[in-house]
DNA sequence: AGACGATGCGGAC
DNA sequence: TCCGCCTCGTCTT
């Protein structure tokens, strides 16, 4: 589930436990303990796109990025330090009467604080769609770089230097809700169709950040207990929530976008509005 | 029990 | 544009 929303989810529920407590345990992996930060007080904890930050006093920073297959777990802290649990996660810190360990993340690191806004992999990103009132614009922008103009919709809106946070998931629900074809270019459409692509992914996201469950289709469209939580996504060959065409399935660079054929049309491309 | 596919990313081609 | 990652939940045998 590691898009921009749960990584939020996971910032503003560890930021509860951490914040203002001083670190009982921290080990990190390939790092391993850490003497400097021992006892040091967490000061904020935060999202970027899907990384998550923790800052410490005395100018440390952790840095974790989930990847595909990471996981964090919330225990109650454990009487010895959590040795045993340290010794093989991802990372692992204590810091009042919660632990917090993360198994399989792609990247961990500790950064200097004072470097991190020259770091690689966070000083690329774009704008993060879950920002309170995130810079559309800018995205729309970088949406229309040379690099990304003629790139797949779909696939530009995938692309971290162009707004952060936004996955497979949400790639897919989003065009479904705007009724765009995932092939389309991005110069296909019209400036206000990016700029209404963006705003959906962030209202989706933002109302997903206080649900246990991701969904984008509202409560009232679900008659049963089991009905689809999502529009499109994973529904290949299953019945469109709106017209009941079958939902279709499209490879992208390697990626999986479903849509409605019916609803999300190719030749949309002349779209209401003016045209670039 | 085993196969399959996945939320993400970067490197190889 | 494609593949590998070696992890985990879900579905099939």
């Amino acid at each position: 589930m590691p898009e921009g929303d749960t990584i939020h989810r996971i910032a503003r529920r560890m930021g509860k436990d951490l914040v203002g407590r001083s670190l009982t345990a921290l080990a990190v992996q390939e790092v391993g303990a850490v003497p400097e930060l021992e006892g040091a007080s967490v000061e904020k904890v935060e999202a970027r796109g899907k990384h998550l930050l923790v800052h410490f006093e005395r100018g440390w920073s952790l840095r974790v990025h989930l990847g595909m297959k990471g996981r964090w777990r919330r225990t109650p802290a454990s009487p010895g330090g959590g040795r045993h649990a340290a010794s093989r996660a991802s990372a692992y810190l204590t810091a009042g009467p919660f632990a917090w360990t993360c198994a399989g993340a792609y990247q961990v690191e500790l950064v200097r604080t004072g470097h991190l806004s020259a770091h690689p992999r966070l000083s690329r990103l774009g704008p993060d769609l879950l920002a309170p009132s995130p810079d559309i614009a800018a995205m729309v922008r970088r949406a229309s770089f040379p690099g990304h103009r003629d790139r797949a919709v779909a696939t530009c809106i995938m692309d971290q230097t162009v707004a952060s946070g936004l996955g497979n998931v949400y790639k897919s629900e989003v065009l479904f809700l705007e009724g765009i074809h995932p092939a389309l270019p991005v110069h296909a459409l019209a400036q206000n169709d990016m700029e209404k692509v963006f705003e959906t992914a962030h209202k989706l996201m933002t109302d997903n950040l206080s649900r246990r469950r991701r969904e984008t289709v509202p409560l009232t469209l679900r008659p049963w207990a089991n009905s689809p939580r999502l529009w499109v996504y994973r529904r290949e060959g299953d019945p469109c929530l709106r017209c009941r065409t079958a939902v279709a399935r499209l490879v992208q660079e390697g990626r999986s976008t479903y849509f409605c054929p019916s609803c999300q049309r190719r030749d949309q491309g002349q779209r209401t509005g003016t045209r670039e």
